[in-house]
RNA sequence: UGGGGAAUAGUGUAACGGUAGCACGACUGACUCUGGAUCAGUUAGUCAAGGUUCGAAUCCUUGUUCCCCAGCCA
């Protein structure tokens, strides 16, 4: 019995997902010395998004979870049509950002060109490779089907010689494009269509980024990806699901070889609700220009999270959270928003901004006078400080925070109603002032000076407290206010003629001008992250200047307000 | 009619034959100079049916449902 508690106690406390569970069973066994090395292994064709931010931060941590761990990166450039440099760039940086740092390792698997082809006369010799004519339809044709099986290519009983010949003049560029490949010889009847003799090696005179025109013959994935694990001393090759089918051929190329081979374990793909994650998808909604760029802050993508104001620890502490498993989910993205939420509560500095202004004239207050009011910088940071906030007799609030007739629950001002100004006074609504249309523009108050600071003397309470701004002090500022990028939780989830972007959520963004924004904000860096009081987290946007103030919303702060008007709306329709 | 995977509260994930737990969400309440944060609580689950066992989410059998595979993409 009591072995069992404690069994279960130290279980419970190191909580193992399944590919840790074998790291460590295989530290444990010593099947690999001790090693663990792990890798992440971009193609770099697009930006880099959450769900491989989910993978980087598998790698990453687990090699750093492990003494002498290492994760590699290294760029899977097989394939010269699709890639680019700009991608290699933004991929580095966005790991940078994400918080991690590959050291020396960071590879390229053009630069294993060279052996992977003397790997493949390798095999020709050994026969188990032959240079292949037919084309590629006729390749499909031979394959068969899911339930039929494939048969033979013609030219798959060449001589080890020809096969020799043919192959090195497949490299010198004596062949065009798609007239011949390289097959693995294995078996056209196998049930896994990934070894009927799967092709090893295209011919593409096509330049690559890094090689140049030193290659027209370029390594398919299946061939590639092994040979750079082993070259590499991978131990551990984590990958998605499907890749699941490509294992077995994953391990017959390592094994004819006799080479290092490490273990490919396969994970399911982060699945995020109200967004899609795949490239094509990604790609198309920037080319369409239903965003603005791959870092428009409703895309997915790691540059455009941090152009939004997600830090890279809540990014990571949601990668942890979401775990790793073998089954398709989705997870809700009220999660990440959760994690964004804790981090920048404890780190955002405060700040108070009116985004949509209402003006308010504290009636008896001196026409003149300002007072320099201190205001605490981060209340669960005693470190972050105090600062002064400008108090005069003109000031802005948010228009939400009026409502000339207060439903039930409102605690905000109204007629007659004593409020607290946050670090400055208690004021009263003495009149609304409206335009012939019957709008409300201008609040007339007044504050009770033995309230200074928002506490009263005679410890009076009041309901609630707003934010503010002095009108002449605060700055202006525009503040885009981002929504879910989807109105479905499943974008995928249309009807039988649309496709995904017809569930684009057309308000998922809101551009406000002239918001007003305390003066302490004139400065502000880009990317730093702010809470602006009662509203949310907000993060100066890269295009913001000093003339022309800009903020993105990241998210809003939990509203509890919201969700009563929510439901009260509900009871009156 | 082929092969490979997988099914635990609304969502995500633990429990590895021995009290089905945690987080998010939702809902109460307390507290609060942010209707924030914090704190306390409520809610709700083993795909199905059999079997083995003192005991099954876990082992066995059968079934159901979902995902992946027929690129000279990765």
């Amino acid at each position: 019995m009591n072995g069992n508690y404690n069994k279960k106690n130290s279980d419970r406390e190191e909580r193992l997902d399944f590919i840790r569970a074998i790291v460590a069973e295989d530290n444990r066994s010593g099947k690999w010395g001790g090693r663990v090395i792990t890798r992440f292994p971009p193609e770099p064709n697009g930006y880099l998004h959450i769900g491989h931010a989910k993978s980087i931060c598998l790698n990453f941590s687990i090699a750093a979870e492990n003494k002498d761990g290492r994760c590699h990166l290294r760029f899977d450039d097989t394939n010269p049509c699709k890639e680019e440099l700009e991608y290699v760039e933004s991929i580095m940086a966005d790991v940078r950002w994400l918080g991690w740092d590959w050291g020396e390792h960071l590879y390229y698997a053009s630069d294993y060109f060279e052996q992977m082809y003397e790997y493949a006369v390798r095999l020709i010799k050994a026969g188990k490779a032959y240079v292949c004519d037919l084309t590629g339809e006729q390749i499909r044709q031979y394959r068969g089907t899911l339930t039929e099986q494939g048969k033979n290519s013609p030219y798959r009983d060449r001589s080890i010689e020809e096969n020799l010949d043919l192959f090195e003049r497949m490299r010198a560029g004596e062949f065009p494009d798609g007239s011949r490949t390289l097959r693995a010889k294995i078996d056209m009847a196998s049930a896994n269509l990934n070894m009927r003799d799967p092709v090893m090696y295209r011919i593409l005179h096509a330049s690559h980024h890094r090689t140049g025109d030193k290659w027209c013959i370029y390594p398919m994935y299946d061939w590639a990806h092994g040979l750079e694990d082993s070259v590499e001393g991978i131990t551990h090759s984590i990958c998605t699901l499907e890749f699941e089918n490509h294992r077995p051929l994953y391990d017959w190329f390592l094994d004819q070889l006799g080479v290092h081979h490490p273990r490919q374990i396969e994970f399911a793909r982060l699945n995020l609700s109200y967004t899609v994650m795949s490239k094509r998808k990604l790609l198309q909604l920037v080319q369409r220009g239903l965003v603005n760029g791959w870092d428009d802050p409703r895309m997915p993508t790691i540059s455009g999270m941090r152009r939004r104001g997600y830090s890279p620890a809540a990014i990571r502490e949601f990668c942890r959270l979401i775990g790793v498993n073998k089954f398709n989910s989705t997870v809700d993205i009220a999660l990440l928003e959760h994690c964004v939420r804790q981090d920048l509560n404890r780190n955002s500095p405060r700040v108070m901004a009116v985004l949509r202004p209402l003006k308010v004239v504290i009636d008896n207050y001196p026409q003149d006078k300002v007072e320099q009011l201190e205001a605490i910088n981060n209340p669960e940071d005693p470190a972050a400080g105090t600062r002064l906030v400008p108090f005069s007799r003109e000031l802005y609030i948010e228009r939400d925070d009026f409502m000339e007739e207060p439903p039930k629950k409102f605690y905000r001002l109204a007629p007659g109603r004593e409020v607290r100004l946050r670090y400055a006074y208690f004021v009263t609504c003495k009149e609304a002032v409206k335009n012939p249309d019957g709008e409300i523009i201008e609040l007339h108050c007044n504050y009770d000076p033995a309230t200074r600071g928002g506490d009263a003397p005679d410890g009076r309470k009041v309901k609630s407290t707003l934010h503010w701004v002095s009108a002449p002090h605060s700055l202006s500022a525009q503040v885009r206010l981002y929504d879910h990028l989807f109105t479905k939780e499943n974008p995928d989830d249309v009807a039988n003629d649309a496709d995904f972007t017809s569930n684009l959520d057309q308000n998922s963004l809101k551009v406000i001008n002239n918001c007003r924004i305390e003066p302490s904000q004139a400065n502000a860096e880009p990317l730093s992250r702010y809470q602006f009081e009662r509203l949310g987290y907000f993060c100066v946007d890269p295009d913001s200047t000093a003339d022309r103030l800009i903020f993105n919303r990241t998210v809003t702060l939990r509203d509890t307000w919201a969700k009563i008007q929510k439901a009260q709306h509900k009871q009156k329709t």
